[in-house]
DNA sequence: CGATGCCACTTGAACCCGTC
DNA sequence: GACGGGTTCAAGTGGCATCG
């Protein structure tokens, strides 16, 4: 299986982001994708650490990228792109959780639903990509750290953003985020200490890459923001 | 090669807030 | 009010790059 990383042609990878979107607003449109195909894994393993389901999370990754796009000529390139599209996912993750809720609340049958959605066993190409006992291990163990400090987690160690970085896209302090890590670590250690830096974790591979840079392109197409 | 500064991490203490 | 969990702050430590 190709992994997502390998798959940026060696003519766009040179090409830093503010120099791509500065061309998408000139209307090179379809460099976009390059875009989609940079962030699709990061974007994925973050808003998996905010939300439990994949096929929502797709969803919530395309809206993000529609929304970075529609509001490109708004960006000020005085922070990092990233961190900037990253914040969008993260805003439209939160603002599904508290949707979710706020649905769920005013179901009367939540507990039956809560039972049900909970025994649901994900069969999805990535869980079986994720054959390895180590890596399920691994994949569950984050899973089951709280939403905080997980998506600190897979922000800072998975991605290796930095601090900096960190605070911005969740809006905590720093102290906050060096605190939540460490929380994190603690809880991970004793399973986990020798693989926190392993890769190969919630991997979005190269056929669902394609089918988000088909989704998303077709509606950017349609958009005119020049 | 040692001094220095920066960045990140760790730890402890104090405080806040929600729950029981 | 007690308790637990979360946040904030401050101080100390370690790793690393740079400079003289």
């Amino acid at each position: 299986m190709i992994r997502l990383d390998d798959q940026e042609d060696i003519a766009t990878k040179s090409l830093d982001d503010s120099k791509i979107v500065q061309e998408i607003l000139e209307g090179k449109k379809d460099l976009y994708t390059v875009i989609i195909r940079r962030y699709n894994q990061r974007l994925f393993r973050i808003g998996l650490s905010i939300i439990d389901d994949e096929s929502v999370i797709e969803e919530i990754m395309q809206i993000a990228y529609i929304k970075a796009y529609e509001n490109l000529e708004k960006f000020r390139f005085e922070a990092r792109f990233s961190t900037w599209l990253i914040r969008i996912l993260v805003n439209e993750s939160l603002m599904y959780l508290k949707r979710r809720e706020q649905t769920y609340k005013r179901s009367k049958n939540h507990l039956e639903t809560d039972v049900l959605q909970s025994s649901v066993e994900y069969n999805t190409p990535l869980k079986e990509m994720l054959n390895s006992e180590l890596r399920t291990a691994l994949e569950s163990s984050i899973k089951a750290l709280p939403e905080k400090y997980r998506t600190v987690f897979i922000v800072r160690v998975i991605e290796n953003m930095s601090v900096a970085e960190t605070m911005e896209c969740l809006e905590l302090t720093e102290a906050s985020v060096k605190v939540r890590l460490n929380r994190a670590k603690i809880m991970l250690r004793n399973k986990l200490n020798s693989y926190v830096q392993n890769e190969e974790i919630m991997q979005f591979y190269k056929p669902r890459c394609d089918k988000m840079v088909d989704a998303v392109m077709k509606r950017v197409l349609q958009i005119d923001i020049t």
